[in-house]
DNA sequence: TGTTAGGTACACCGATCTGTGTGCTTACGC
DNA sequence: GCGTAAGCACACAGATCGGTGTACCTAACA
């Protein structure tokens, strides 16, 4: 109707609504923290209204969830499915990790809800040991006497890598992997493995 | 006396307040996290009046910050300044943990800040390197060839297992002591540490 | 061409947040 | 016994929080 050009019909974005909200909410939830980002915000960031996230996700509680649950459904797929590996190299390539890593959103969103039985924080906990249970896998594949234990331990340097790296501000990963390596000639008979 | 009894002067606890501040922010902070926390309910709990909180801390900043300065000045002392443990058994207790210890407040402060420019967040990052330098000093005691390396990976060991143990809201300092006495064995002589 | 699902604008709600202003009361040290 | 530092009550400011209500619009598809 005439002054189609005025007013906020630039804002207009269409159909990808859900899509925006969630990739918004990554970038923000990681950049600011969950606290730390207003519903406000957030519509602005993914142009898109109130109403509209409101219409695709509960509360801000769902939304954290589903950001949890997009992040990587796979649980290191990108590692451990790889097959030009050996069971025991990829124990070692998981911890190959960017030095411009962010913080493990599950840690932190553990740590930032202060409420283990929150979804999104119970989500958390059971990805963590699934990540445990690839490292698990691998490490009977690769002939480790005790399978779980290293796996429990290789997921807790992953973590330990994740939170000394935010405290300290720096790349924790390198002594991470340090570690792992040790532990892994350690655990696995040099004849195993290959 | 008349009416002590009566009216709000119950509440009123007298001189001690700056302390009874601290301590309740320290259990507050701790078992709701910094921004789940607002000064009423820090007031409450303190039975500290608004008005007194704000004339002994300028803002819920400072307060953050003063609380963490509070938590450990010692960085460790009841470990590492024991004089009936060598070195070597120094760096295994540092280890022994107490199942029910809540998250380090030091990780989960830099966590929540978000700011790595938070006098309260460089103030974590300042003691997380302090622990490394303790178990630095203690490696050297004990002849390891790297010392500066076995205490980063023993401080990565610490944070690792105060990480899990809230992610999986389950005691994982066992999974770190047993990784830390694996380092310490592979890196120390055994001739050497007593 | 008509229907409709998906999206928009915007005002608004009650609650809660950090932080102040003001004036009064009390306990301790001298 | 008195001065003063420390603490108190309480109302309030201004912002922001998560979340709604209402009415309108438009793109896609049948």
């Amino acid at each position: 109707m005439t002054e189609l050009q005025k007013g906020p019909q630039g804002l207009r974005r269409g159909r990808g609504a859900r899509e925006r909200i969630l990739t918004a909410s990554r970038q923000l939830f990681r950049d600011q923290g969950i606290a730390g980002t207003g519903m406000d915000q957030l519509c602005a960031t993914a142009e898109v209204s109130k109403r509209t996230l409101y219409q695709h996700f509960a509360g801000k509680d769902e939304l954290v969830t589903e950001c949890l649950r997009q992040f990587d459904p796979t649980v290191l797929a990108h590692v451990f499915d790889r097959v030009d590996l050996s069971p025991r190299e990829k124990l070692l390539a998981a911890f190959d990790i960017p030095a411009d890593n962010p913080m493990c959103p599950y840690i932190s969103t553990a740590v930032e809800l202060h409420d283990p039985g929150h979804p999104a924080a119970q989500y958390a906990s059971e990805y963590k040991r699934a990540v445990a249970a690839r490292f698990t896998v691998a490490a009977r594949e690769a002939g480790a006497p005790d399978p779980e234990g290293l796996g429990e331990q290789l997921a807790l340097l992953l973590d330990g890598g994740a939170a000394r790296s935010r405290v300290l501000n720096s790349d924790a990963f390198p002594t991470a992997a340090a570690i792992a390596a040790v532990l892994i000639d350690n655990a696995i008979p040099e004849t195993a493995g290959r």
